[in-house]
DNA sequence: CCGGTACAGTACTTGTGGTACAGTTCGCAG
DNA sequence: CTGCGAACTGTACCACAAGTACTGTACCGG
């Protein structure tokens, strides 16, 4: 809201283009989303899309870096949130989880879909660089969880053999398998479930049952 | 193998217009995929290509059906095989996740994408007809799934208090999001643990630590 | 009142999907 | 051996959209 404010002319028609541009990304693909249609939704003419994009490619980073910047702020959020909320690193987790859930769940026409997951599927359209920052954003998601699921198994000794790097990368999983689902069976309620199979998954490994 | 010798000459070039049309849609999206590099990939002319499919759309839901098609018969197989390895249903579906995840493990190149997937990530591009599929097709190994863990639930009772349809969408999820991790990290491995973690969960919740 | 920001206008090239239709090769049924 | 249909090739064409390039201009703050 306040952040609104502090932007330029030129930074809010920016970020206009690339609320625009992610919306069709996610439904139509990012060969399938012209600029044209971009523009015209926008209101301005192709000339102005290219004075603040160098090109498309341009544009698919500037979306893919807001969106990972974004992701990270969000977590980081619920993480704060959880930690405040209690001290013990499973606790703290699994409370983090039902938040993200929760959030996922409140999402007013569901999640509109992951930009990550999109890019992935669609690689060969973009620039090294562009590539390298979605296999990076894993790497993050990765690691941050791995700190937390670190954490909870020095307290609580995993009930069974698992490996963490699996088991933090299973977040993503269900998190990318879960929008898919969501959207593909038209239930916003599937996302959230989905992270709660998680949550339930994590506790009996390290609480039981 | 001996499938092949049965199709006729106009048979076995459509499959083969399919199998580069569906490599060429897992790394670039459908709109990004022209038919143009299509034919010239498979040696043919616009004419031909035109002579197998009505339009692009044809080719997509051709592509859909056969993919459909073959996953189906790969989890029937599977389960035939895990069914005959073991009578009792927890088992059988422990011996079936664990072949799953063999076979992902096995690919030379790592899983070249979940066709459906990609599909619901482009969703605006097709028809309706299509984007059913899509949907039918998620709810098809739903319940599929879900008929294997009733059957479990019967005699093996859950520990916790777990809702079977979520526990069935799970496995989806963690495919679909197993693949997008394994080509995003270039870690083949991926997803086969994905899969492993899943079994490590429905081991839990039936059988206990 | 000057200069940069933030665009608008115009012109052009290439690629792509799709249509149309006539011709050709080849295996095989009769 | 022949004719017929399957499986294409060749050629020509169209509308239109993406993307590039460059020039022009309104507005706003210092």
């Amino acid at each position: 809201m306040a952040n609104v404010q502090v932007l330029s002319k030129g930074e809010q028609t920016r970020e206009r283009l690339m609320d625009i541009a992610q919306d069709a990304v996610l439904n139509k693909g990012f060969a399938g989303t012209s600029i044209d249609e971009i523009i015209a939704e926008a209101g301005i003419t192709k000339s102005g899309f290219f004075y603040h994009f160098r090109d498309k490619n341009d544009l698919a980073k500037a979306m893919l870096q807001r969106y990972l910047d974004n992701e990270w702020k969000v977590f980081e959020q619920l993480f704060q949130q959880a930690d405040e909320l209690s001290e013990d690193p499973l606790h703290s987790f699994l409370i983090f989880l039902k938040l993200f859930a929760d959030m996922m769940g409140d999402l007013p026409n569901g999640h509109p879909g992951c930009l990550v997951a999109s890019y992935v599927y669609q690689d060969f359209l973009f620039s090294r660089d562009v590539r390298n920052m979605t296999t990076e954003g894993h790497q993050i998601w990765r690691t941050r969880f791995r700190e937390r699921l670190d954490r909870i198994a020095e307290r609580y000794p995993a009930k069974i053999d698992v490996n963490l790097d699996d088991m933090a990368d299973m977040l993503s999983s269900v998190a990318d398998g879960g929008i898919i689902l969501s959207k593909s069976l038209h239930d916003p309620s599937i996302l959230p479930k989905q992270i709660l199979q998680y949550r339930a998954y994590v506790k009996l490994v390290f609480a039981g049952a």
